[in-house]
Order: structure tokens, then C-alpha cells, then sequence
DNA sequence: AGCATGCCATCAGCAATGCTTATCGCGTGT
DNA sequence: ACACGCGATAAGCATTGCTGATGGCATGCT
């Protein structure tokens, strides 16, 4: 089980080409060959049908392993090498946008702090590779579920506060007024699809279990402000937290009756934090302890 | 980064020695240092200071990645190899003793199932390793707070119930006619060590933050039944979720009121399940949507 | 102090791995 | 029917990765 063997193994896998594989591994089409017979060899099972080149349902299964663990040697080779060239760097948060509350912003050292916004997918990654010390997720989860994450790194997550999810409207639409909405009556309305600021429309079809959600508008920053401005301007619906859908000028936040979930912040960081993102950890999980508090 | 290396260094780690390294790995000790020196060149760092041998910061860095990639890496080995070996071989439920509740004995299919209990860091292991389909697994967690799973796939997990904890008195003691307790007061008091069967001594002391509890009998088996006959005979107190702790002939059980931890089941799955698996799942999910509901 | 011991680093040599080039068998599409 | 593209296979060769031997350097004992 090299992994140079699982990179060729997944990469054909991909391009359900050994050719096109050998083409883009740089290798010759022969080793790619050689490479997946020494795999099933190893493995003693077939692993791909050749004519069509498909995975069988074992290859299938070895799928499932490879492509996190070849992630996660990745993560942990930047990891170290980063960690050796820059002995000394402060204390970096990586943070999705609506994962940052102000109780947060509060806690925070006054010296030292870099804090880097970025997509929700990066932010594992980014503590994975070292490039962050802590990370801030958020998402839409079950009451009590954890959130899916991308399996990096041996994170470790703490939920750091959950709170209710709003619809945010324009002031001016009919369902304004409502004390409650459920997601389903909404799946075909105008929706924002905003991935890296709000929450992505993926997250939603499948808490509302369907389809629809068909984005009107697509908004590739992250800064939350603009979405909440687009929302209010009519461009179409967001989901967001309480905390962040309240008080935009122009836009009610109603908040969310069916499905039941909840926004979900955790916070992640790789093994046991030690030196300052211990004692930010410590002071962000203190105050969030009370389950349901806005973070 | 070849996980031969990787395996090497943790070796060398471990024993801090590569003498005593090479032994153990049959290699000869001029292997094991061109291995090190290797690792070392590739990341462009020192990892273990030599005369004595430890791991530098970098190094130990390295360790917490290299750890679970290797389990990783055997766990897909043995999961693919199994699944190759027994093509069908029905719907297998690895459990801890105590999660395996009223609500989803019910919900097991008719047919065809096997169930296997198992202490709690072997069942996701044996989730990992092919050995089960499903994994249920309990433990105390601060409230929505996720599990602390070993890392050794790309496990999903999925919250299935929280409840309340209770300890488990005779109804002869002096503290069973409390309507709570604090568990911190309970560190010196006589304590059931049943890491297989009950909640295991280590988590309770993590949960109280301080030391105590010493173990009064140890108990190794998986038996609910025998645990709380021992505990009601007064041989220690222990920790048990409420639904297992009620009923006891000659024992009470009160809830735990500080600190503030909820016993917490987790369905356990690799990747997306597929056939009766996931059906299983879809129930256990359903049934246990709303929160606090006993597995 | 001197010496012996155990440790890790280094070097040379050799076997085996892993790649390439070349060729073959076999389906497919024209 | 034929040519093409794909994957499997064989032979050759460079490189890797091991072993065994040796060297420098501490520590501990006499």
C-alpha cells in the first residue's frame, strides 16, 4: 500500500483512463499498469475492470480510504515543513465568515492574532497544513450533530455555540411578518448562492432533504455585509445565524421552524493546542459552555 | 514522506533508541538511521535530537500525524482485503454495552444481523477495518458536544441520542436520597473500573478535572447486568447513562448534576453506508431525531 | 586516568525495486 | 477488413534500499 501506488490507483480511478492517468502522473502508461497490478496483487483482489475502466466494488471501498489519507500525508508533510521554517508566528485563527461572532472578536488577544477568513472547506485544511493554529467552522447540523467535516487531519473539534437560523427577507416580502418559515415552502424562491460568505445552497438542499434552491445570484466573496445588502435589495434569500441576520437595514431575519437545525460553530484545532491557541481555546469554549450561546 | 519511514520514526520515537528500533523492526540499525536521515532531508528539518533520542518540536509535530496515518493506512488495508475476502456476509453492529439501548434493539432487522460488542475504542476501529458496517458508540461529552473518536477513517458519525447521567448508589447510602450530585464530591468515594462495560474511570476524571477515583474492584467484562449487581452490593459506585441505571434491585440511581456532561451515542459509519446498512441507519436516525431521546 | 561499552553516523557493496522502451493481444469504430 | 487505441507483458537498466563493516563520541566502570 505505497502510496505512490494509491495516488496512480486514484487518479485512474478518475479518469477511468490508464493512459490519461500515466499521462497526468507523468508516467509511462506501462508503470501505471504495473502500478495497479501491484496493488490488487497486494491486495489480492481486482480492483478495477478494465474496458470500461471502473472500480470494482472493493476498488470502490479502497476509494473511500485513499483519497482522505493521501490528503491527510499531504496535510501532514506541509504541516511539519511549515512548522520548521517559521519557528515563531504568532497565533493564527482561520475563520469562516459567519463563524466569527462577537463574542469571539472579544476574546481575542490583544497582540499576536492573525486572523485569516476563508472558505469553509479551507479552514480544516488550513490547520491541517499549519497555516492556522485554531480553526472556526460553521454549518447548518442536526440539534446536537456534529458538523461534517472534511477528514484532514486528526482534528480535534469542541462545539463552541449553536444558535437558530434565519431566513433573511427583504422587509417588503410578503412572508416578512411570519414568526417562522419552513425551508421547503421556500425551495423555490430566489435564493443567494453565496458559498463562501453565508451558507452554500448544498447544505441546505440537504437539510430540506429535496431540491430546488436554484441560485438567482452568485456571490463569491466573503464578507457578509454585501450578502445581507443583496438579500435586502431583493436579490434573492439567505440562510444565516440569528446573530448575523439581525438588525440589516432594509431585511428581517425569520427564523427557521422546519427543518430543525441549527447553525453550529465548532472549534478545530490539530491534536492537543499548546502555548497561545491553548489558552484562546480555553477562553472561547469557558464563555461558550452555556449550549445555544451566539459565539 | 513513505509511511516505511514514517513507521521507522515512530519507532525510534517510542523506544528512543534506533538501536532498539531496529530490533524491533528487523532491520539492521544502519537502516533504521539512513531511514531517519532520510525522513529528516525530505522535510528539510531535524526530528529527534540524538544522546538522548526525542523528538525535536517539529518531530513531535510529525507524530501526531504520523500515528493515526498509519492506523489509517492498516485499517483500509484490512477493510479492503476483508471486504474482498467476504463479499456478503449480512449487516454487522459493533456497539459499546451501553449504547445499545431499548429504541435500537427494536429497530434491528429481523434477519440477518449480527451484533458484536466490543470495548469502546475497538468499535471504530472494527467500523474502519470492515469488521462492522455500523458502529454505535457512548460516552460523556459536555452537552452537543461531539465524541473524542480515535481517528482511524474517514468515519462519519452521526449523534443518535444524548440522556442524562445518573451514578449508581446502593439504596443503603447515605447520598442516595439526593435529588443530584456533584462529582467532584464523589472523588474519593469507592469506584467501579469497568472500562468495558460502563464509562471507563480515565473519562470521569477528565469530566471532573481533577484526580481521585480510584478504582475500588476492577471489572472486565461487558456485562451491564454484572456491573450494576456490583455496584447495588456496594463494591463501588459508577457511572452509568439513565436508562441503564433505573431499575436496579437494591440500588438508586442519581443524576449527575455538576459538572455539566450528558451521556451521548453516536451511530458510526464509514464513508456513505450502502444496502441494509444504511436503512439501519436511516432508522436509528429517524427514531432518535429529537434530542435527549434514550437510544 | 584509562579503558571498555554502547550508541549513532557513515561508507562500500550488493540485491531488488521500479522505471523505461518495445512489443503483443484485443476490442472498437470506420 | 483494417487501422487505431487501449491495456498487458517482457527485457533492460538506473536507482533505491538494504546489509555488514567501520569510525567518532559519549558514558560508566575499574
Amino acid at each position: 500500500m505505497d502510496p505512490h501506488l494509491l495516488r496512480t490507483y486514484v487518479t485512474v480511478a478518475r479518469l477511468a483512463s490508464f493512459s490519461a492517468a500515466a499521462r497526468e502522473l507523468g508516467y509511462t502508461q506501462s508503470a501505471v499498469s504495473q502500478h495497479i497490478a501491484a496493488l490488487e496483487q497486494d491486495l489480492g483482489t481486482d480492483l478495477l475492470t478494465r474496458r470500461p475502466v471502473a472500480p470494482t466494488p472493493a476498488g470502490e471501498r479502497l476509494l473511500e480510504h485513499a483519497g482522505p489519507l493521501l490528503l491527510r500525508l499531504e496535510a501532514a508533510r506541509a504541516d511539519v515543513v511549515r512548522r520548521a521554517a517559521a519557528p515563531e508566528h504568532g497565533l493564527t485563527l482561520a475563520t469562516t465568515p459567519t463563524a466569527l461572532g462577537p463574542r469571539t472578536v472579544a476574546a481575542l488577544p490583544r497582540a499576536g492574532v492573525t486572523l485569516r477568513v476563508l472558505a469553509r472547506e479551507e479552514v480544516p485544511e488550513a490547520v491541517a497544513a499549519g497555516r492556522a493554529d485554531l480553526g472556526l467552522v460553521d454549518g447548518l447540523a442536526a440539534p446536537s450533530d456534529p458538523l461534517r467535516l472534511p477528514d484532514v487531519a486528526p482534528l480535534t473539534t469542541y462545539g463552541v455555540g449553536e444558535e437558530s437560523v434565519c431566513v433573511l427577507l427583504p422587509d417588503t416580502h410578503p412572508l416578512a411578518g411570519r414568526p417562522g418559515l419552513r425551508l421547503g415552502d421556500l425551495a423555490h424562491a430566489r435564493w443567494l448562492d453565496a458559498p463562501d460568505a453565508g451558507l452554500p445552497l448544498a447544505q441546505l438542499r440537504a437539510a430540506a432533504g429535496g431540491s430546488g434552491f436554484r441560485p438567482a445570484l452568485r456571490y463569491e466573496g466573503t464578507d457578509v455585509r454585501v450578502l445581507t445588502a443583496l438579500a435586502a435589495a431583493g436579490h434573492g434569500l439567505t440562510l444565516l445565524p440569528r446573530t448575523a441576520a439581525t438588525g440589516v437595514p432594509g431585511a428581517v431575519a425569520v427564523p427557521l421552524a422546519q427543518p430543525r437545525v441549527v447553525h453550529r460553530v465548532e472549534l478545530v484545532c490539530l491534536g492537543t493546542p499548546g502555548g497561545p491557541a491553548a489558552r484562546l481555546a480555553e477562553v472561547l469554549l469557558d464563555g461558550g459552555a452555556g449550549a445555544g450561546t451566539p459565539v
